[in-house]
RNA sequence: GGGCGAUUAACUCAGCGGUAGAGUGUCUCGUUUACACCGAGAGAGUCGGGGGUUCGAAUCCCCCAUCGCCCA
């Protein structure tokens, strides 16, 4: 066993950057195909290549860097693949961005100048975020790092797509999506954000053609009022049932359009009747296919009029004040009334979207969510929080077809071939694009395929697949998903699909979702707003072990995080405690051979009883996924129990050579396997201390050091019980001294006791800071406790102040008062004794004994001051 | 409109049928040969409100309120 003293103040800077540093170097990382051993794999959710660091990777990446370390050390063969997603419209924006400020665009170099230009700013500046992941102390399989738009990955889109095109499962169709102006692509469902604005309800007059009146109806947009090819009233509306079938003068327009009946207005809403306007809302556009209705749109890609007119190329914001304008005038408009809006934002561009029909290419969804379904249903898909498996289902057995294809050029075009005359085919190449059709193409689709389509593929295509991979063979399906909320629908629910489709399996068997990391005072944490937090200056200040900790003790169940930078200062406090520790430990070893004693006393079977049971919790806690419990039970087992209690009782025996080997292997023991149990939480400090202390060789590693078996270690309940009473009896004479003002840790002659302590005495009075204790009561004043059925008196001659002694022993009797004749009502009710559990009756009834024998003793001390 | 979550000490959060807990902050005391990033002690809550189930509810059920998230 080598030492390396323990000096100065834990510093997490200098020794987290060399320990991550000799763990790659190792290969610490690498997955070895290990036949022997049970397998744990994990792929992480790529992060986008245009990424930086922020505080939900700091909780994502290190929970599974957690799982990993944990696995590991119980022996399995454990795979963390990293990787990046290529991120189409983010990353896309980001080269545009650039060329912008040169002057440029996209549109003036051409489509393969600038995928030119993005692969170079991908190898330049892409991916830094994985950088940063190493100072985070992620363990991940960095040689089998993957990337969304390698061409082995590719070649796995291309076959899913050609595989479900060739089945029927894509089509191409007119549908309205969200549609990004800016961007000028369309943009899934999770790359909007609903936002709550202010705006108005407006109420137009639309009258019908034949001169009899008019219908009003209300609206938010009455610009797309240009594109409205009906108005629609509920069939039970009785105010509109005379009314259906007559023909309007659309206003401003001139256009005759029908007024129908449709489930789809709500009648308490507005007018009760509503403008339908298929080519820019998608409600609409179901109405319009209900009704066979026409679709007209009336915006180019840029959200400008494209109708010929007096609107013509005019904003849609610009458009809409003129439309109001010319509808006032023209005596159409009724009233304006203020409404609150749910506005959908594109999350890229941040521009309100346009519900725009167009032509897309679309997955057919149901088919291929069953299996997910049913998997999650039968429990072979398992969510922690359990809560989340019946929102999945729920939305996969509602599942709407997928809009797949991306007006942009950054990710994996649609491999779509065109003949002359129009004919779609899904191939390799053109080529073979060409073999399918038996005659020539002209062109390949234009658009890519949404990024999701290709992360979906994840948990097997990084594994090699199509090809069938010994690491395929081995590691798929993987353990966990661990990811956010955010992203259940879009990502996990594809890949649920995807690998149930075409690996026939579940491509994970658990998803653990955590929570979401808010402002300390529960706000987003978002870079436009100025309120998020960079990790990695938290890295710098505190160090990742801290930031780590910090986390990790609020993760849970839960679904929100507030993150307070106290939560990191508070768990660097417990890293400069664990380095304290340690270096008292280890100043404390003189003579020490690390043999294991043949005898302990009651309080080493104590502590090691102690923890076995917190080894226990860990690992139940991180098994569960609850973290946080594991994260409380490693720091108040260290803290509370091992610090403050066992370390401080062991310094008399350390000081008495005869015994001091007993603490010497008992403190040896404790850190070790608390060093262990700690090292997924904090990789760091648990390695450099494991060093240090000598119970890990130069060369090797904790993470290759196993997993402490609670089975196999001492527990001892007699003993568990015997050292809580005497901490009991210590605090109650410590608090005794503090009420009179004797300062704790100064050693004070005698302590009388009358009543049995057995082995306790030295415990107590040297942590009652005590000299010795004598049977017996002292013959002049005294203060005096009783506590598990022993008396404990103080002599304090000409010390104490009547009043205040008699005030603190009134006190005592008032609360002991209040206990008895909570307990004793409880006891006075035949139901609670017949019904009640016996253990529960046996507690209370010894308590009430307890409890009249100090308030018999109390009101003898009263007497005795003269109360 | 539907669903989910939260509501516990001043603040941030545990606990989730059997005597209300922690950290931070507050007050008092203390530099003792691991640690003042420390130690000792104290004070602080009718566990959002109202019903119900139970011998017993912070904990289970129902209703309501407030906040947050998701879906429409």
């Amino acid at each position: 066993m080598k030492l390396q003293a323990i000096e100065g103040a834990y510093a997490a800077q200098e020794l987290e950057q060399r320990w991550y540093a000799a763990w790659e170097a190792a290969g610490l990382f690498e997955a070895n195909i290990q036949p022997d051993k049970p397998v744990y794999s994990i792929t992480i959710p790529p992060p986008n290549i245009t990424g930086s660091l922020h505080m939900g990777h700091a909780l994502c990446y290190p929970l599974q860097d957690l799982l990993g370390r944990y696995k590991r050390m119980r022996g399995f063969d454990v795979l963390i693949l990293p990787g990046l997603d290529h991120a189409g419209i983010a990353t896309q924006s980001v080269v545009e961005k650039q060329l912008k400020k040169e002057g440029s665009s996209g549109v003036k170099i051409g489509r393969d100048a600038f995928l030119d230009r993005v692969w170079k700013w991908r190898d330049e500046s892409g991916g830094t975020i994985l950088e940063q992941f190493r100072r985070l102390g992620l363990g991940f399989d960095w040689g089998r790092e993957r990337f969304t738009l390698d061409e082995k990955y590719a070649d796995a889109v291309l076959k899913v797509f050609i595989d479900w095109f060739d089945r029927g499962l894509i089509y191409k169709g007119l549908r309205v999506v969200n549609w990004d102006p800016v961007l000028q692509t369309s943009v899934s469902d999770i790359e909007t954000e609903r936002r709550d604005i202010k705006g108005n309800l407006y109420h137009i007059r639309y009258p019908f053609a034949d001169g009899s009146g008019h219908v009003t109806i209300a609206t938010t947009r009455p610009e797309t009022m240009l594109a409205d090819v009906a108005v629609a009233v509920h069939p039970s509306d009785k105010r509109y049932t005379q009314l259906i079938g007559k023909k309007i003068t659309l206003p401003l327009v001139g256009r005759e359009i029908p007024l129908v009946a449709d489930p789809y207005p709500d009648p308490a809403f507005g007018t009760g009747a509503v403008k339908i306007t298929p080519g820019h809302d998608a409600n609409d556009f179901e109405v319009g296919v209900r009704q066979e209705l026409e679709t007209l749109v009336i915006f180019d890609p840029t959200g400008k009029v494209n109708a010929e007119g007096p609107y013509f190329g005019l904003d849609r914001k610009v458009a809409r004040d003129r439309v109001v304008a010319d509808l006032e005038s023209g005596g159409f408009l009724e009233k304006i009334e203020p409404h609150d809006i749910a506005l959908v934002v594109s999350q890229r561009s941040g521009e309100p979207v346009e519900p725009l029909a167009s032509e897309q290419w679309f997955v057919r969804q149901s088919e291929l969510a069953k299996p997910a379904a049913d998997a999650t249903r039968e429990g072979r898909i398992k969510f922690v929080p359990e809560r989340y498996a019946e929102e999945f289902t729920e939305w996969l057995d509602n599942i709407r077809d997928w809009c797949i294809s991306r007006q942009l050029w950054w990710g994996h075009r649609i491999p779509v071939y065109y003949t002359e005359d129009g004919e779609a085919f899904a191939a390799l190449n053109q080529a073979d694009a060409e073999r399918k059709a038996g005659r020539p193409i002209v062109r390949q689709d234009d658009d890519v395929l949404d990024t999701w389509f290709s992360s979906g593929l994840w948990p097997f295509a990084t594994l090699g697949w199509p090809d069938q991979t010994p690491e395929l063979e081995r590691y798929y399906p993987t353990s966990v998903l661990v990811t956010s909320r955010d992203i259940l629908y879009l990502w996990v629910a594809r890949m649920a699909m995807m690998g149930l489709d075409f690996l026939k399996e579940i491509p994970f068997s658990e998803v653990y979702i955590y929570a979401t990391i808010l402002t300390k005072d529960g706000k987003r944490m978002s870079k436009s707003l100025g309120t998020g937090i960079d990790p990695l200056e938290v890295i710098e200040t505190k160090g990742a072990d801290a930031l780590r900790h910090g986390l990790f003790s609020q993760t849970g169940y839960n679904q929100a995080i507030r993150y307070d930078e106290k939560r990191a200062i508070e768990s660097g406090h417990f890293c400069n405690k664990i380095w304290n520790a340690s270096r008292f430990i280890q100043k404390n070893l003189e003579g020490y051979k690390g043999d294991e004693p043949a005898e302990f006393d009651t309080v080493d079977r104590w502590i090691l009883s102690r923890l076995a049971e917190t080894t226990q919790k860990v690992t139940e806690a991180i098994d569960a996924y609850h973290i946080q419990a594991a994260s409380e039970a490693l720091y108040e087992f260290f803290w509370y129990e091992f610090a403050d209690w066992y370390i401080e009782a062991s310094k008399p025996r350390l000081a008495d050579p005869a015994q001091r080997h007993v603490p010497q292997w008992v403190l040896m023991r404790c850190l070790d396997v608390f060093l262990r149990l700690l090292h997924p939480f904090l990789p760091f400090i648990s390695e450099e201390l494991a060093h240090r202390m000598g119970f890990v060789a130069d060369g090797d590693f904790l993470l290759k050091q196993s997993w402490p078996e609670a089975a196999l270690m001492l527990s001892d309940k007699a003993a568990e019980s015997q050292v809580n009473g005497w901490i009991e009896q210590v605090r109650g004479v410590r608090a005794l001294r503090a009420e009179l003002g004797i300062a704790a840790m100064k050693t004070l002659p005698t302590l009388f006791v009358a009543g049995d302590l057995s082995s306790g005495a030295d415990f107590v009075a040297s942590q009652a800071w005590f000299t010795s204790l004598e049977p017996g009561s002292p013959t002049g004043v005294a203060v005096s406790t009783t506590v598990g059925g022993v008396d404990f008196h103080l002599p304090v001659e000409g010390l104490v102040d009547t009043e205040s002694e008699l005030a603190r022993l009134r006190k005592e009797q008032e609360k002991l008062g209040a206990e008895r004749s909570k307990i004793s009502q409880r006891l006075d009710s035949p139901d609670f004794v017949s019904r009640a559990k016996p253990e529960v009756i046996e507690r209370d009834r010894s308590r009430v004994a307890e409890i009249d024998s100090i308030l018999e003793k109390t009101s003898e001390r009263i007497t005795l001051f003269g109360g």
